[in-house]
RNA sequence: GUGAGAUUAGCUCAGUUGGUUAGAGCACUGGUUUGUGGUGCCGGGGGUCGCGGGUUCGAAUCCCGUAUCUCACCCCA
């Protein structure tokens, strides 16, 4: 038997429901905030995720499905959203185009890790890229988004807010970061040494509880926040408070992607196993520009689908359309007829074999039908067929001609 | 990439110190005083015990390898 890749799953029932389920309650709600329906390749040129995600990331470092195609071009299976957005936004010239841009996209994304629960090499994301504000409103509304979303799926979570400061801020913070853990060098982890070389903000979020202790008296990024970040990310806060979202600062959030900058933030869900963060985004000003594109503003967020399936409340499934079937051999024709009048404008389950009343209406409540319709040895006489509400209890029956 | 635990019917799981033909519940399917479901009763089909070796008179059971899944690390959605 050929089994599907590691890591590659398929989604069925019920988990196809769910999966249906979140797209169009996160399609509508992202429409309602002004964005619109965006689809870039799945597969890129490999520079633009070495570019744009960044070096120093693990995504690029070793999750890549990375490969030389026929013609000879360094290609990559996208790992994350934003890349691709971004690319699209500049190759099709709308960062020329000016003004406000916002976009929503879903799809697969594929991360060659080893898989577990939550974690998986082929996942789905569903995000959005809003272009062209600098103002933190926008960051404000791209927050209450990802909330919106996930009330509207009876998901309680934990949204955890940090800043990462601005091209002026940050990097001087950096350096007061790096001094500080080479004088603590021989008390923090071997991964903690390693990050200190490639990306010392991540020692922040080392989960080695004797690195915590050391980085308790480390210098906080948001001590050290200029002016303007700093006052946007106290605006950030009332904006959330005002509109009734609950967060927590963690000054040890830190995006694992190297073009965030500013507002950072993740919503976590307890339950569901290690990998808790089921969405995660930011601002990223400097991206379009760093891909050769005008420079201009952008904020963004991605949900991980998979990790909020097993989350979502389903509504009631309510029974829906027409269950048809005969209980004598001749009368299935007639049956397919008066059945495929109905499917123009309903939903509508044929059984094709003949079988008794109760088996009958056995299959139609277990495709959800909320009427049975029946022809049985009275009805071809009559030229009628027999209809029960399943929700109401009621029955009828009806000419043929008036189906 | 590292460490640990699992894998028996479509699903969730039993299975004794290694011993006839490997079981249950759910699901599916058929029947049940004649044409009434989701919710009675009775029956039926369905398993090379993850795969490959080994030990043994005999392996679902013990040993080795391998694949997959799960948990943790790393990292991330």
């Amino acid at each position: 038997m050929i089994r599907s890749l590691r890591g590659m799953n398929d989604i069925l029932s019920p988990e196809n429901e769910r999966f249906e389920f979140f797209i169009n309650t996160a399609t509508t709600i992202a429409k309602r905030y002004g964005f619109e329906y965006f689809e870039a390749p799945l597969l890129e040129e490999t520079a633009l995720f070495k570019r744009s995600v960044g070096e120093s990331s693990d995504i690029v470092g070793k999750e890549m499905y990375q490969f030389t195609d026929k013609g000879g071009n360094d290609v990559c299976l996208r790992p994350e959203g934003t890349a691709g957005v971004v690319r699209a936004f500049i190759q099709n010239k709308l960062d020329k185009k000016g003004g406000i841009q916002r976009f929503f996209y879903h799809g697969p994304m594929f991360r060659y890790e080893r898989p577990q629960k939550g974690r998986l090499r082929e996942f789905h994301q569903f995000g959005v890229e809003s272009f062209g504000i600098a103002s933190v409103y926008e960051d404000s509304s791209v927050i209450m988004m990802v909330a919106d979303i996930l009330k509207a799926l009876g998901i309680t979570f934990r949204l955890k807010l940090n800043s990462l400061g601005c091209p002026e801020c940050m990097p001087p913070y950096r350096q007061k970061l790096v001094g500080f853990l080479e004088s603590v060098e021989e008390h923090i982890c071997d991964d903690c040494v390693r990050r200190k070389a490639t990306n010392p903000i991540r020692v922040l979020d080392c989960k080695n509880s004797s690195c915590q202790k050391v980085y308790i008296e480390a210098p906080k990024l948001l001590d050290n926040l200029c002016e303007s970040c700093d006052s946007d990310f106290t605006t950030l806060q009332k904006l959330l408070t005002d509109n009734g979202i609950d967060f927590e600062i963690d000054n040890h959030l830190v995006r694992g992607l190297d073009y965030y900058s500013k507002t950072a933030f993740e919503f976590i869900s307890d339950g569901i196993g290690a990998q808790s963060a089921i969405a995660g985004g930011g601002r990223y000003d400097r991206l379009v520009e760093f891909l050769d594109g005008r420079p201009t503003p952008a904020v963004g967020f991605a949900i991980g689908i998979e990790r909020l399936l097993e989350l979502i409340v389903m509504p009631e499934p309510i029974r829906e359309g027409y269950y048809f079937g005969a209980m004598d051999e001749i009368g299935i024709d007639m049956v397919m007829q008066s059945a495929q009048k109905k499917r123009q404008s309903e939903r509508v389950i044929i059984e094709y074999t003949a079988k008794s009343l109760k088996a009958h209406l056995k299959g139609a409540d277990r495709v959800h039908a909320r009427y049975c319709a029946v022809v049985g040895e009275n009805e071809l006489k009559a030229g009628t067929i027999w209809v029960k509400d399943l929700v109401e209890k009621s029955e009828s029956v009806i000419k043929v001609e008036t189906i």
